[in-house]
DNA sequence: GCGACAG
DNA sequence: ATCTTGTCGC
């Protein structure tokens, strides 16, 4: 196979084309099922461990989990996080039998500077509702939300609404969510609350990271003995 | 030129 | 993201 590394002037164009793609509109049903993705780094080789889990509302019980392990292709840019994670992140998902209603990504939906965070990337090209719920700010400015749970302000970048800062539990600090493709703001914020249980980050997004650091952890040494 | 900067 | 134990607080 012939590895694919585009140069920032041809990932800002497919980024550019990706955009016209995305399609902000309200989701028409609350989700009983979910996918989500995330991603975990082992030191050696530039190693990537990507992983796709489904979990229902009920219960927050974990349906099935879906791992690929690569190597990253592509540095880590800010801006640019799609060219590094959603190649692998694409093929844990395929790798998943169960139906989904929407993803849940750890990263940015359209608060980006071109409007194609990971969440719309993957959206545009699963061509399924994908919904971004990051950690920290991209872009964008925004007023504290309220203190208490369910609080939220707008994020908005060159006068547009893009997001919002979400306090998923009172007292802690506010995760940054924006819709991804085939959702609009309120639809995102209202399916991350909802799936929210007794943690900051929602559920389906705290399955995929603990699955991803654990397979990271335990399968690092074999890949030492096995390069 | 000087900061800001998802994971 | 990752390197890393205990510790302070609700």
């Amino acid at each position: 196979m012939t590895p694919t590394t585009p140069s920032l002037k041809d990932a800002a164009r497919e980024q550019a084309r990706l955009g016209r793609m995305v399609r902000i509109e309200p989701l028409a049903r609350e989700p009983e099922v979910v996918a989500a993705v995330d991603a975990a780094y082992a030191d050696h080789q530039g190693t990537i461990f990507a992983v796709a889990v489904v979990l229902a509302h009920d219960g927050f019980e974990l349906l099935e989990s879906s791992l690929v392990a690569a190597r990253t292709q592509f540095p880590y840019i800010p801006g640019f996080l799609s060219f590094r994670e959603a190649p692998p992140l694409l093929r844990a998902l395929g790798g998943l039998e169960t139906p989904f209603e929407a993803v849940l990504v750890d990263g940015q939906g359209i608060a980006h500077p071109r409007s194609v965070g990971l969440a719309s990337h993957l959206g545009v090209l699963l061509g399924l509702p994908t919904i971004g719920c990051a950690k920290k700010r991209l872009v964008g400015n925004a007023a504290v939300p309220g203190p208490e749970k369910g609080s939220f302000s707008t994020l908005e970048v060159k006068g547009e609404r893009v997001g919002v800062v979400l306090r998923t539990r009172t007292g802690v600090k506010p995760v940054f969510v924006s819709p991804g493709h085939l959702v609009d703001v309120d639809s995102a914020r209202r399916v991350v609350l909802n799936w929210v249980g007794r943690f900051r980050i929602p559920e389906p997004l705290r399955a995929a990271h603990n699955l991803a650091a654990r397979y990271s952890k335990a399968l690092t040494p074999l890949l030492a003995r096995n390069p």
